[in-house]
DNA sequence: TCTATTACAATTGTATACACTTTACCTTGA
DNA sequence: TCAAGGTAAAGTGTATACAATTGTAATAGA
């Protein structure tokens, strides 16, 4: 994610992105050539190329002689990107739990460990998110694939813009805490197939429970088609 | 793969996939954006978004102030697509088993059976290679996710440019076609879990098939690394 | 002969200019 | 008042010109 890149239409391209999951940029919002050239103090040149990386990245949606827009998710394609994200994530689950190194198990552990005391003490709901995404992270790099960890991380950069609208549920986050103990039990016990398991089910409730909310609080850039809930996932 | 590009770029785009798949530009050939404007009768400024696009796709790599050429895989990178591949074909398998229509399913084996017959009656290789082909794809198709099915073909696509080098090996057609029958008496059983099962373990086998003809036949684009074989696979 | 340095050619990165398409607004007619 | 059409403004797509960087080859020194 943060590489280097002298060339200018890379840094656009890092400054953009960043806009986009700061929230500075909204699912929807138009990104015009013109103006972020200026903004930036380039020419078009290298911000078109920018967006045309981002679009193939799936974070803009651009079509030809419209105006590109940062990428704007329907419910029914977040659903269908948390069901490809769990099964990803599962997979490395899979793997990680073989493959992980006793360095790598243990900071896993200690990012867990560290989650479960910021819990207990109600400490600062961000930290918490902060490891949450760490924690799957870690499972996800250590299944020691690298075409597998950037599947999965070009995925989950798809849902980052809508991360901040995840809220503390009532519950949620004991649930979550509780999903990621079992998890941990099953990697500790090398139990790979469980692993998966459990991975998956969590990173599949997870999308739900984000997806709820954004259903519920009347998602202002998306529209909402009851028909995306009705699809049945055989689990 | 096939869609409208009214845009010179576009056009662009898709002629240099053509001719990577095609092997007429094969894997570690540079693309000179002077060159194939000239070829293609535009100028550098669409040559270079479509190859930004690739790169972003993967088809070819592009470091900065570098010739763009044409991704070599090297065995190892191989392996890891294979088994992201494997896991994506899994997951997509699982769900088609229960998503797929009636007309989907009985398509599916449509193309199941021509194959059967192909192989019966020593047909063309090509043709049972296409064969092959859709069958991955009606599967993947068949789980009615397309974040998921872009995915795979994504995947899918960077081990095309490799394809051409995969040969009748002896008795690797029955294989194939046993694997394949396999598969669908589990899909026409609706056993999810053992289409996944066995899905995963062909793709998987695929891949090794694959990537041991490459590496046997002293691969002249990508350097062999042994240690790339040692990675055990926990199935 | 081999190595290092330097100048030059080739190629990429960026800026600017222009053509074409789309969008928005305004006018006109019913 | 509203709809339809047209015209201007805005924005994207492409070409070209130039700057910056890299690759290459020739030359000088050992």
């Amino acid at each position: 994610m943060t590489d280097k890149d002298p060339t200018q239409a890379g840094t656009v391209r890092l400054a953009i992105e960043r806009e986009i999951f700061n929230g500075l940029l909204a699912p929807g919002d138009a990104l015009e050539e013109g103006r972020l050239a200026g903004r930036f103090g380039v020419s078009r040149t290298p911000v078109r190329e920018a967006i045309t990386q981002l679009a193939q990245a799936g974070l803009v949606t651009k079509r030809a002689h419209k105006r590109a827009v940062v990428a704007a998710l329907d419910p029914e394609t977040l659903l269908e990107l948390f069901e490809a994200l769990s099964e990803l994530e599962g997979a490395a689950a899979f793997l990680s739990t073989t493959r992980m190194s006793e360095t790598e198990r243990s900071e896993l552990l200690a990012i867990h460990e560290a989650a479960a005391k910021n819990l207990r003490l109600n400490g600062d709901p961000n930290e918490y998110a902060d490891l949450g995404f760490a924690f799957h992270q870690r499972i996800v790099s250590g299944c020691h694939n690298k075409v597998l960890i950037e599947t999965t991380e070009w995925l989950a950069l798809r849902v980052l813009p809508y991360r901040r609208f995840q809220v503390v549920a009532p519950g949620r986050l004991q649930r979550n805490q509780s999903d990621h103990d079992d998890i941990i039990s099953a990697i500790v016990a090398r139990d790979a197939a469980e692993a998966r398991r459990l991975m998956q089910r969590h990173t599949l409730e997870q999308g739900d429970a984000l997806m709820r909310f954004i259903v519920l609080n009347k998602a202002t850039h998306t529209d909402f088609h009851p028909a995306a809930l009705g699809k049945e996932h055989p689990l």
